[in-house]
DNA sequence: AAGAACACCAACCGCCGTTAC
DNA sequence: GGTAACGGCGGTTGGTGTTCT
């Protein structure tokens, strides 16, 4: 595939880009996306390789439709949260924020036509009766728009934190959250769900991928491999060894891809 | 069987916060 | 302290598969 060398890829990914990306990312981490995106010969943005990595190649993703439970606990946390995806993804193992997203989003959708033709007679055919997308209609838990806004804002705002440790504050918050709600059986049906993932190599996909490397399988080793890397003086001295890779790269996984 | 409508998913864009220089 | 670069997040869009008529 020939691509003009400044020209930078957009669109769907090829099989072969995610191989490539795979191996990178296991050699350098999961940090430092526009440095992956230049030495992996990628022509895609430091973005583009990061979004993918999080919403389609990180070991332990789940596949598939969302479990009763996990659907409980979205509309939960969202009621709670509001918009905060990428925090509710973090209450779901395995699940992205886009996905829980593209989740809501349809879920939403869907109310919203439930409600739609609930509310409206057939014969009164208001203008006026755009849903409000604050509306929460499952389980009749509504959503003050006031609710959301005022959440949001808190967290934009760092009223929270301005510590930078909001996570710490958020996570005791989210379990006083959970325990208000009753939802440790949620968590307990969760959990079960996750010991066949956690019970695995979580990293098992850099093992793979990147045979001339198996000492990067577990995260502690890619943690070392990425402090000692950093401190490699960028470009030039990558450029040494790298090509051996992309040719250890290609000549292992190139065949077949095109 | 064909077309329309719907549902789902992947990816991009723009903004914002953080970090390094 | 100011600025640029980068990473992360939420919003949005377009494509594809599935279901319905």
């Amino acid at each position: 595939m020939m691509v003009a060398p400044d020209e930078t890829r957009k669109g769907p990914w090829t099989e072969q880009e995610d191989l490539q990306l795979m191996c990178f990312v296991g050699l350098f981490g999961d940090r430092r996306w526009d440095f992956i995106a230049k030495v992996s010969g990628l022509n895609r943005t430091g973005k583009s390789c990061r979004l993918r990595w999080v919403n389609y190649l990180h070991p332990g993703l789940k596949r598939g439709r969302m479990t009763p439970q996990e659907e409980r606990l979205v509309l939960e946390l969202h009621s709670q949260w509001g918009n905060r995806w990428s925090r509710i993804a973090r209450r779901l193992p395995g699940r992205t924020d886009n996905e829980i997203k593209n989740y809501w989003r349809t879920h939403m959708r869907k109310k919203a036509q439930e409600r739609k033709r609930a509310l409206s007679p057939p014969s009164s055919s208001s203008s006026t009766n755009s849903f409000s997308p604050t509306l929460d209609s499952t389980s009749g838990v509504s959503l003050p728009e006031s609710q959301i806004m005022e959440g949001r804002s808190l967290h934009d705002k760092g009223v929270i934190s301005t510590t930078g440790d909001l996570d710490v504050s958020g996570d005791r918050s989210e379990e006083e959250v959970a325990k208000g709600y009753s939802m440790d059986q949620i968590w307990k049906d969760i959990a079960l769900m996750q010991e066949d993932v956690s019970s695995g190599p979580v990293y098992e996909g850099g093992l793979i991928l990147c045979p001339q490397t198996p000492s990067m399988a577990s995260p502690s080793c890619w943690n070392y491999c990425s402090d000692a890397l950093w401190r490699m003086d960028d470009q030039e001295d990558l450029k040494m060894w790298l090509p051996t890779i992309n040719d250890h790269f290609v000549s292992n996984y190139g065949h077949g891809l095109e």
